[in-house]
DNA sequence: GCTATTCTTGACGCTTCTGTCAAAATACCC
DNA sequence: GGGTATTTTGACAGAAGCGTCAAGAATAGC
C-alpha cells in the first residue's frame, strides 16, 4: 500500500448514497458523483471502475444505517410493539426532513435491477435478509403463542416489507407527505390488532 | 386537418407504455421510443414536443387499462370479497408473463417524478383517484356496517394502494415471483378478515 | 388540378456521458 | 534519499441524447 488514497471512502460512499437516493440510479452520472462526492471522476474510475460498485456500497451503507433500528425494533416481545417499532424506523426516515424522500432500495429496486446484474442480486439479498428476520421473529412468536395461529410467518414477514416499501411509494408519490406514511403504518399494525380475539 | 398523420396514435402509446413499463423513465430515450412505436423521432417532436407527454398518455392508457376492474370490484357487497378483487386485479397483471415486471406507475412514482411537474402531479392524481374511490367504498360500507366501525376509511384506502404499490415493488426485486406476490395480497386480505369478532 | 396545410424524414449542431490513458504527484519501503 | 507502487488529474475520442429545421411528401378542399 503505497501512493496512498486521498478522499475518505466511507464519506464518499454516504454522499453517493445521498445523490442516488434523492436521484435514483439512471439520472445519476458519473460526473454527478464527482461533483456530489468532491472526488474526481477519474479517481472514482480507478478505484472502483463504474457507476454499479458504487452504488452496492452506497445501498450497503444504507441498509447498515436502518440495521440496528430493526433489530431492536424485534427484539420486543410483543409482535404488535416489534413490528411497531419495525415500521416506525421505516416511519421515521422519511419524516426526517434531511433525508431525501422515499427509500433508496426501493428505488434502486425499481429503476436500477435491469441495468446489472449485481445490483438485482444485491437489493433481491438485502430484501430477503429483512424478510428473514421478520420470518424467524414471527416463527418464534407462533410457536410459544404470542402471535395468533394460523399465520404463516413466511407471508406475514413479506406482507410488513411490502407495507415498508409501500410507504416508500406512496412518500414519494405525495410529494413528500408524512401523515399519509404514518396513516399506512397505523393500519398495517391493525393486522395484529386484538390477538387475543382474533383467529381463535 | 390536411396533411394527415400516418401512425395509430392510440397504438404508439400502447407500444410508448409498454417500454416505460419494461425499461422506466429515465431508461427510456426519444430514440428508443422512435424504435419502440415505429415513429420518427422527428414525428414524436411535432406531435408531443418531447418525451413527458408522452409518458403522461401512456399513464393514463395505463391507469384506463385497469379502471373497470377496480370498479368492478368495488361493486362488491362484502369488503372482504371487493378488496380481494381488487388485489386481484394487481395480482393478475403481475402474473401475466405478457407483461413487463412490476407497475408503471410505481415505476414512474420513483423516477420521474422530478423530472417534471405534470409527471408528479398526474401520478398524484392517479394516486389520489384509486384512493378516494377505495375511501368511498369504505366510508359507505362503515356506514351501513359491513365493516367494522372503528376504521378510519381514508387510512383503510390508503393503506390498500400502498399494499398494491408494495406488490409491485416486490415483484421487481424479486425478479418477477409471483408467488410472493400472492402471499402479500392474501396476508393484507387479513386485515379485513373475521370482521364479525374484531372491534367489537 | 392547384393550393394550402400538415406530417414525415434525414440531417445538423450542441451537450452530456462514457471509458481510457499518459503524465504528474505522492508517500511508503528499503 | 532513491525506487516503486499507486493515486490524482486533465485530456481525449467516441457514443448517445437532445432539440431544431428545412426540404420533401401527402392529402383535403377548392
Amino acid at each position: 500500500m503505497v501512493g496512498v488514497r486521498r478522499f475518505d471512502e466511507g464519506e464518499m460512499v454516504e454522499r453517493a448514497m445521498e445523490r442516488f437516493w434523492r436521484h435514483g440510479w439512471e439520472a445519476t452520472s458519473m460526473a454527478d458523483l464527482a461533483d456530489a462526492t468532491g472526488v474526481q471522476r477519474g479517481s472514482l474510475y480507478n478505484a472502483y471502475g463504474g457507476k454499479a460498485p458504487i452504488l452496492l456500497m452506497a445501498l450497503d451503507a444504507y441498509a447498515a444505517r436502518w440495521r440496528m433500528g430493526v433489530e431492536v425494533a424485534l427484539a420486543e416481545r410483543e409482535p404488535q410493539a416489534a413490528i411497531a417499532a419495525f415500521l416506525e424506523v421505516h416511519v421515521a426516515r422519511m419524516a426526517d426532513p434531511a433525508n431525501p424522500p422515499g427509500c433508496l432500495a426501493t428505488s434502486v429496486a425499481m429503476d436500477a435491477v435491469d441495468a446489472d446484474p449485481s445490483i438485482a442480486e444485491r437489493i433481491d439479498a438485502q430484501f430477503t435478509r429483512t424478510e428473514e428476520a421478520l420470518e424467524r421473529y414471527f416463527a418464534e412468536a407462533t410457536v410459544d403463542g404470542r402471535l395468533t395461529s394460523g399465520r404463516d410467518p413466511r407471508a406475514l414477514a413479506r406482507f410488513f416489507v411490502a407495507v415498508s416499501r409501500g410507504m416508500a411509494v406512496m412518500h414519494k408519490a405525495h410529494g413528500g407527505d408524512i401523515n399519509i406514511v404514518r396513516e399506512i403504518a397505523s393500519e398495517a399494525l391493525a393486522t395484529l390488532d386484538k390477538p387475543e380475539v382474533r383467529g381463535i
